[in-house]
DNA sequence: CTCCAGGAGATAT
DNA sequence: ATATCTCCTGGA
């Protein structure tokens, strides 16, 4: 690879992104997305499809860039980013005006984002998300990324796709780590590279008849398929119900001893239609450490 | 050494 | 319906 000119100049987004630096971090490295490597606290290199980027926070503004010969328009990076007005429209739709939790979730981590990432990608790393910390399903993505995707940039690699998948064997995959994952990943790239149109159309699909269809392959249980939809399918009204989250809404809302389906169903009522959204502020929040700070 | 992670699927009640 | 066990791997 050229390393000559190989990065285009830096972009600098619209004053009204509202990222703070925590926020910015916590958007790219969260757990949301798996694509983001940190070359320091302030700058880090990731990809959006097959186009290589780099992003940093340099005096209150987010700079980017891309690979010079790669093809990304600003819009898609907006897009990615959410940075349109429908993020503000999602905000005020949420119950902070009453619930004074949120409402220091939203405060304190003013500018999180519930990233726009591509479906099938999204679908692929959450598979290899059950019971793995953040770095470990990065190292074990990367891993099948680096194997069989194109390197796009120094040390980043392109998702190779579910037609590439289905070619590989569940035996090569567990050559890699994935574990008892390797089995999820290598069915369903089968049945999806059967698939006539493969995940195409579902992104268009209203919420409950797009989960419906992700349940059906081997691996996306409820939590999953709520993570791909919520990060991968532009569904803010999708709520993955993980441990952390769990435990959270049992101590902030008092929810100790409920049944899971009934927290579920709390949720959707108090958080509303951008419930997906709300959850990614209680569980940055929860994560970080700052609600019982005052 | 044992335990258990940001889960899903199979099996048993 | 709900409870329990197992599945790989790596880190505490």
């Amino acid at each position: 690879m050229n390393k000559e000119n190989l990065w285009g100049p830096w972009r600098t987004f619209g004053k009204s992104h509202h990222f703070s630096h925590v926020s910015l971090r916590e958007t790219l490295q969260g757990g949301q997305s798996f694509d983001w490597k940190s070359l320091s606290d302030y700058h880090w290199r990731g990809k959006i499809g097959d186009v290589a980027l780099e992003c940093r926070w340099e005096k209150n503004l987010v700079q980017w860039r891309k690979v010079r010969i790669q093809k990304l328009k600003s819009l898609q990076v907006e897009k990615y980013f959410f940075l349109d007005q429908g993020y503000q429209n999602a905000i005020d739709e949420l119950p902070w005006r009453s619930d004074p939790v949120l409402r220091k979730c939203i405060s304190k981590l003013r500018g999180l984002r519930i990233l726009r990432q591509p479906l099938d990608q999204t679908l692929f790393y959450f598979l290899l998300s059950s019971a793995k910390s953040i770095p470990q399903i990065q190292s074990i993505g990367d891993a099948v990324c680096k194997k069989y995707g194109k390197e796009i940039a120094p040390e980043i690699y392109s998702f190779p796709g579910w037609e590439r998948l289905a070619q590989v064997s569940e035996a090569e995959l567990r050559s890699l780590k994935l574990g008892y994952r390797a089995k999820y990943v290598a069915q369903t790239a089968r049945l999806i590279a059967n698939q006539d149109n493969g995940l195409e159309g579902i992104g268009d699909l209203p919420y409950r008849d797009a989960k419906k269809e992700l349940l059906r392959l081997p691996g996306v249980g409820e939590k999953i398929a709520d993570c791909v939809l919520l990060f991968g399918g532009n569904f803010l009204e999708a709520f993955p119900m993980d441990t952390w989250i769990e435990k959270s809404l049992e101590k902030r809302y008092a929810l100790k001893g409920w049944k899971s389906d009934n927290k579920i169903h709390f949720a959707r009522i108090h958080f509303g239609k951008s419930a997906g959204l709300a959850q990614q502020f209680l569980f940055s929040a929860e994560r970080l450490g700052i609600l019982d700070k005052k």
